[in-house]
DNA sequence: CAATAAAAACCGTCCAGACGGTTGGTAAGA
DNA sequence: TCTTACCAACCGTCTGGACGGTTTTTATTG
């Protein structure tokens, strides 16, 4: 019962319902209990395989960083090699249909509010694509400006309540595309 | 003692701790208890003001809500009557100095995944702003990329561990004014 | 201008449940 | 036999909020 693959499904299973824990609950409703019980695993359970919620919260944030980055690599291998091509790619992962991003933002305030040290421990990654973009053929300014607005999609699309945005979601997406292109340096 | 100018000032120390609360404890820390005590006010004081945690999440965020809006208000004044205007002014209040946006942001967050109801209550007065900023004689795409691109900036700001990004930050206002210009319809 | 009624502005205590985490165990594979 | 993977019960603290009291302000009279 307790080979080693099945102790790394539990662990997947347990960041799975963490995650429908942050959709389903809120910020505040993350706790040990609600994800032990989510996942269908005791809290002892839970925390055998994440030794406190901070390691919980880690945990997380590390998945959703690798999913997302993967997006990205999905995305830059699609893209057309001119200037600007990863810019793209972290545009289009940003505006994919999945809800990645509203969770990453969840777990990324906990994180940032409550503790500044564990956001510094996957801040790594974060500069490792901030050098990628910033290197990417686009000016500078233009650079951050449009992976901000990408960032910000996640806050945006969840401050308003679902109208049917979907034109404006593709018209935002377009614009920040269209950017990476009219300012090749 | 209580004269009703007392009382709103109760009220309103009330509100400065409970900013002052997310600001040091974070997300999970902002609780009646922790804001009776940086208040300086016994938790049946808090709660006469506040019935509930709710309606306290509730009037930070009214309030923020107000003084951004005058913030926004006030660089409008300032700036030449030419299309892109209110988008401009937005832009500048959200790259204001004082540390505005991220407490904004973490209470937003809060109500966003824990409460939605509550969030829409405010969000008539997010309504209006959207309206100004896409009927501000630039792109709608356009419009709503600056507009994201401008929210973001303060949690693009959290992240990023104090480097010295002042010249960043300029560059980013500045691209992000200019491509106001950029795109008169 | 008192006298007084009534409302508003608080305080201090208490509680039931939820919280993160500990402990002592069991079962199974190596 | 030792380690890994888990479970169930439990602990001390904190949580949001209820409650009853007390003092101060305001409104209403005579």
């Amino acid at each position: 019962m307790a080979t080693k693959q099945e102790a790394t499904q539990t662990r997947e299973r347990l960041l799975a319902a963490a995650r429908q824990t942050i959709r389903g609950r809120g910020i505040t409703g993350l706790t040990l209990d609600a994800v032990a019980k989510e996942a269908g695993v005791s809290k002892g359970g839970l925390l055998h395989h994440f030794p406190s919620k901070e390691a919980l919260v880690e945990g997380i944030l590390k998945h959703l960083f690798e999913v997302f980055e993967a997006r990205v690599q999905h995305y830059f291998e699609l893209e057309a090699p001119t200037p600007g091509r990863w810019l793209r790619a972290y545009v289009r992962a940003n505006f994919a249909d999945e809800p990645l991003p509203l969770e990453l933002g969840t777990v990324v305030m906990i994180a940032m509010t409550e503790n500044p040290a564990l956001l510094g421990r996957v801040q790594e990654d974060y500069q490792r694509w901030e050098e990628r973009l910033l290197a990417d053929g686009v000016s500078r300014a233009r650079a951050l400006v449009i992976r901000q607005a990408a960032d910000a999609f996640w806050l945006d699309q969840s401050i308003r309540t679902s109208r049917e945005d979907e034109a404006d979601r593709l018209a935002v997406m377009n614009e920040l595309l269209k950017l990476t292109e009219m300012d090749a340096r």
